[in-house]
DNA sequence: AGCACGATGCTCT
DNA sequence: GAGCATCGTGCTT
């Protein structure tokens, strides 16, 4: 198969929108990680909005700090941040640059080299934010690279259709001190590959 | 199947 | 020095 009739990844148009947009929108969408040359993708099952300033679940709440200056960036980077001393998150960058916004992946269902991912994985779960980067070799190292380019081995393809009727929205994880209303907002996106099948 | 807890290091006050 | 947008293990029901 020669290279131009291989999928396009996700332009930079898809992230310059409302991030809720995005973030449903995101959902069976095709993350694809180019690893040691090998291609590895997962479908997105899981995601999450972070918005703004004013959003006090969001790294950007206080303003524009080192580790969040990629949300700031122009929509379609990667947002990539460590966090509890061993784990790596991956956002995808979205809405006008200068507003801090992401979506942040939350699980992946792996489609392309299952058996590599299955290795890196111990043979244990991919979903769970932490676990997707870990199964795709994604870290700080791709912190800001552009997702609309392929060179850089990380982007996002369409993928398969998610009927509204699957997706479950609920508020996002993990925000345990974070202040009322921005703790349960609703702003995570989920849906089961299983029952998609089922139908 | 669910809950408690320890691991482990970077970021910002 | 406190607090993490978490995970895996081990223990209890």
């Amino acid at each position: 198969m020669t290279s131009h009739l291989l999928p396009i990844g996700l332009r930079q148009e898809f992230y310059a929108r409302p991030t809720l947009t995005v973030a449903r929108e995101l959902l069976g969408a095709r993350l694809v990680r180019i690893l040691d040359g090998v291609r590895l993708a997962g479908i997105i099952t899981e995601a999450e909005a972070y918005i703004g300033e004013e959003d006090l679940g969001c790294h950007a709440h206080a303003g524009k700090t080192k580790r969040n200056a990629v949300m700031f960036a122009p929509p379609g980077h990667a947002y990539v941040y460590f966090t509890y001393g061993m784990h790596w998150m991956l956002n995808a960058v979205t809405e006008a640059e200068g507003f801090p916004a992401a979506v942040l992946i939350r699980a992946i269902w792996p489609v392309e080299g299952v058996e590599i991912i299955t290795a890196r994985r111990n043979g244990r779960d991919t979903g769970g934010p932490a676990r997707l980067t870990q199964a795709l070799g994604i870290d700080g190292a791709l912190n800001g690279v552009d997702l609309c380019d392929p060179a850089t081995g990380l982007w996002i393809e369409a993928g398969l259709p998610v009927p509204a009727e699957s997706v479950t929205i609920g508020p996002r994880v993990g925000l345990y001190t974070v202040p009322e209303p921005w703790k349960s907002k609703p702003w995570r996106f989920t849906f089961r590959m299983e029952e998609l099948w089922v139908c």
